[in-house]
RNA sequence: GGUCCGGUAGCUCAGCUGGAUAGAGCAGCAGCCUUCUAAGCUGCUGGCCGCGCGUUCGAAUCGCGCCCGGAUCACCA
């Protein structure tokens, strides 16, 4: 809040003082550490040169300038090379005004081109599992981050419903399916199209460790064994929109959709568009052989296509098999180029795991030769992998975590432990689930995105479950602590809308340190909208948290009294919770009002 | 081998656009509920910030070299 201003009259004083002009930005402008004296530090060390004088007097000399000619510096102490700077409490008191605004350190919507944010991407043959929880969460909440900095963003969803693999599980299906449907296996769709892709992998084992028994390689064996030629068949009548293949396919990804939307549901994340790779993969198809008239790409005389990166310190790449059949790229350059049409966006976002960084370091590349102005308007945000304890988070190794099981157990966890705590006693049975959810969800949803985005991250199952400390349930706790004591003020008669707080009170240690978090709040939206990262906001509400936890147990609300400074403390603590409130819905978690 | 990412307390993570004695949580130990919700709070224990050199008034933070871990370099997606 008085950052920019502080950084600015900073800048004024340097001038003023020793004549030469310096940005803002190079004004070393930090929060006072917690046994010093003082709201804010300038770290003076490097207008030394400029002044030529000593840390100390340089220090005061600007420290004299700012308590003369800022209202809101009370006064200034120097140590060393560091201009401590406390700032008057009315100045304090007056952030107190953005209580009530739910909108506080958001950016109002600009009217500019949008963002388009892709993020889940699922396979239509398995279930989604631990990885994408950790890409849902990623993308609903840098959407609603992105949103909060004032950009238009468009959530959008790839799947992949097309492609050899789905053509495995649909041949198990025809071999062993009996017409079993999600309703007669009282399977979720995606769970029953998962079990026949798991079946088509036991049939092609079998089949694999007869061939090498019979003297073939590995490799030999699984492109030679009947089921993988029988899918290939499939494959090959699908594309040429065989009517019963493309019936089954439809029948049976549609099983997969009802869940998948389920799945999304339960965890809270929505999309503005849909787009199935099945619908895409042809425009892919034309990008390449434009640019195959153009001379940018290069057939072979097998007939396969190829982008030659390796002026660029790369290698060649694949761009359509030699049968005309697509690959992976060839659909990313339709999607991007279908993106751009349908929303001519300022930029492209993709959510997608750091395996994938060559592909899209490649897919930029061959944009560029494609001299597609889009091209530098693409952003993989890359995340790391989650690893459990064992071992690695890796799909075909079967350590494998469920997401709706995942969920299931955290909320599970969520009751026994609430009904334990004996907090539900007088919750109605809507009230009470309502709650197991909202609990089971933060603490899975906090675990989760508290961490770097960009770094590998380690679950652990026994871990995650843990509601104190450092965890979702800890925060959602002090908002209903706050919530509690708010409708307890109201019972007492103490009418917090309309009343102004007193800005004449003097403030304590513990009142500021609050206000201090708080006042960081805009700063840190702004800061996780530019480095995309949830975990910043994360860390941030955490903090939010601890701070006023400290301050309800030291700092007699209702008890107090002299009637103003409740008032006092009753806008604090509203406003503290407002913020937790703000902060957990950019990450996509609830708050509940009593827990 | 090339490229990219990581290595901070027993464990999981902050801090990394250089600044004061490196911070949390968990685990361990000791306390605080006839007072606004104890899913809380207080205190203690615990660190050659992977190693070395360099830049600087100042390095966990920047640069170079090395060591360790991971990802990736498919006519898989």
């Amino acid at each position: 809040m008085f950052e920019q201003k502080l950084a600015a009259k900073t800048c004024e004083a340097v001038f003023k003082l020793y004549g030469k002009e310096i940005l803002p930005d190079s004004v070393g402008l930090e929060k006072t550490k917690k046994e010093i004296e003082g709201d804010y530090t300038i770290v003076v060390f490097p207008f030394v040169k400029i002044s030529r004088k000593a840390p100390e007097i340089t220090a005061a000399e600007i420290g004299e300038y700012l308590s003369i000619n800022l209202s809101e510096v009370k006064s200034y102490k120097v140590i060393k090379g560091f201009l401590n700077l406390t700032l008057t409490d009315r100045c304090w008191l007056s952030l107190l005004e953005s209580r009530r605004n739910p909108e506080f350190g958001f950016s109002p919507l600009r009217k500019e081109l949008p963002v388009v944010l892709e993020y889940s991407s699922p396979n239509t043959n398995k279930p989604l599992h631990l990885g994408h929880i950790r890409n849902n969460l990623l993308g609903f909440s840098l959407a609603a981050i992105l949103r909060a900095n004032g950009h238009h963003v468009i959530k959008v969803n790839l799947v992949n419903d097309r492609g050899i693999h789905i053509c495995k599980s649909m041949l198990a299906y025809m071999k062993l399916g009996n017409n079993e449907t999600p309703v007669s296996s009282g399977l979720k769709g995606d769970h029953l199209i998962g079990k026949y892709y798991v079946l088509f992998n036991d049939l092609q084992k079998a089949e694999v460790a007869d061939l090498k028994a019979k003297g073939l390689t590995a490799e030999e064996a699984e492109k030679q064994s009947p089921v993988m030629l029988e899918a290939q068949e499939i494959l090959r009548k699908w594309e040429s929109r065989d009517a019963e293949t493309i019936e089954l396919w439809r029948r049976m990804n549609s099983w997969v959709y009802e869940g998948f939307e389920q799945t999304y549901k339960n965890l809270g994340v929505d999309f503005d568009r849909i787009y199935y790779e099945s619908e895409t993969y042809l425009l892919g198809k034309e990008l390449v052989s434009e640019g195959l008239e153009h001379g940018i790409f290069t057939k072979r005389s097998d007939g396969s296509i190829w982008a030659d990166l390796r002026d660029e310190g790369l290698d060649e790449k694949l761009l359509l098999r030699s049968d005309g059949t697509s690959v992976y790229m060839t659909q990313d350059l339709g999607t991007a180029q279908l993106r751009f049409n349908d929303f001519h966006p300022s930029s492209m976002i993709y959510v997608v795991g750091n395996e994938q960084n060559y592909h899209f370091d490649v897919l930029k590349r061959v944009l560029v030769k494609l001299r597609k102005s889009y091209s530098s308007h693409i952003f993989h945000l890359s995340y790391g992998m989650v690893e459990l304890p064992e071992g690695k988070m890796k799909s075909r190794e079967g350590t494998v975590v469920d997401a709706d099981d995942l969920m299931e157990e955290m909320i599970t966890t969520a009751e026994s432990t609430t009904r334990e705590l004996g907090k539900v006693n007088d919750f109605s049975d809507e009230e009470a689930t309502d709650l197991f959810r909202t609990i089971g969800l933060g603490a899975l949803k906090y675990f989760i995105l508290k961490v770097d985005p960009k770094k590998n991250m380690l679950f652990d199952p026994v871990e995650s479950i843990d509601f104190n400390g450092n965890t979702g349930p800890f925060i959602q706790y002090t908002y209903a602590r706050i919530r509690s004591l708010r409708s307890r003020a109201g019972e007492a008669g103490y009418h917090l809308a309309g009343t102004a707080v007193d800005e004449n009170l003097t403030i304590n240690a513990r009142e500021k340190e609050v206000m201090r978090v708080i006042a960081q709040f805009p700063l840190v939206v702004k800061q996780a909208g530019l480095e995309m990262s949830p975990a910043l906001i994360a860390n941030y509400v955490y903090e939010l948290a601890r701070e006023y936890n400290q301050f309800y147990q030291e700092v007699p609300v209702l008890k107090e009294p002299d009637t103003s400074k409740i008032y006092l403390r009753l806008a604090i603590s509203e406003m503290a919770g407002n913020i937790i409130k703000s902060s957990m819905s950019l990450l996509g978690i609830e708050v509940p009002d009593r827990m």
